[in-house]
DNA sequence: CACAATTATGTTATAATATAACATTCCAAT
DNA sequence: ATTGGAATGTTATATTATAACATAATTGTG
């Protein structure tokens, strides 16, 4: 084969899972959902899987949640803010040119190489707190 | 009493621990180390202590490292950069006003109203890459 | 092709992180 | 002293993740 990609691997297998999902999964709800295809499959598949379409920027890891979504936006590998609604469980991913600068700004002075930015907010998204007291 | 502290309890005595730490610590770095007051000492009451100290801003849990870390700026509760050093493992604080005011940019036409900010860094610090070929 | 080298995948077991649920103790206010 | 609430202790278990090794598929080379 030519490239290094193969039709029906796992790795497609949880591109798709994620993508079908409305929000972010636990890696335990993936190996939940892809069960269907082979009850015995197991976490390491499913690790291994969640790495590599995370390294390629397919995917985000939710740190603060442990959790995983398909990236929503065409630019992959481009470091996006992840706002993550602690009442709907909701995620909006934007595109930050300004906090990457900003953030590439503070760190210059000190001489630190980032290799990967982790920018999430929580708290609530617009439909849960609009109309609200809080 | 008339406030809501008490000495010698093991909130003071992980802020203790996590002030003389070198680095991030895991909960249960943190659990190994009071094991010297109370060998029985369960994770619970770490992890209560984490909470309440975090909640309080006196440390920074490190999402992406499932760790914590003594706050070494005096701007609790203010959102910080962490840059972490997949090297040496050191941690760099930075206080991070044009980060916060990008941030609140982008959001603000979401509609999103961000309680907390997670904003980290992994990369190499400076003297973990001066002079490398990297 | 035969074979070795490499890479991917499967499998078993366990490590590391975190919390639920309930019991007990402490202490202040009545 | 009693009660009510908060903090702490305790037991058990849930959740997240990886180490270590086995097997199979793929590729490169003579």
């Amino acid at each position: 084969m030519v490239g290094n990609k193969r039709k029906n691997d796992w790795t497609t297998r949880v591109m798709n899972c994620l993508r079908k999902s409305n929000g972010p999964m636990s890696a335990y709800d993936v190996l939940a959902d892809l069960r269907q295809f082979n009850p015995k499959i197991a976490p390491p598949t499913v690790y291994r899987a969640l790495t590599k379409l995370s390294e390629q920027g397919e995917i985000h890891r939710i740190e603060s949640l442990n959790a995983y979504i398909a990236c929503q936006c065409d630019h992959h590998s481009q470091a996006s803010i992840l706002s993550v609604c602690d009442d709907c469980g909701s995620i909006e991913e934007s595109i930050a040119p300004q906090v990457l600068k900003a953030i590439s700004n503070v760190v210059k002075k000190s001489g630190f190489r980032a290799s990967k930015q982790v920018i999430e907010l929580r708290g609530q998204c617009l439909s849960c707190h609009e109309g609200s007291a809080a």
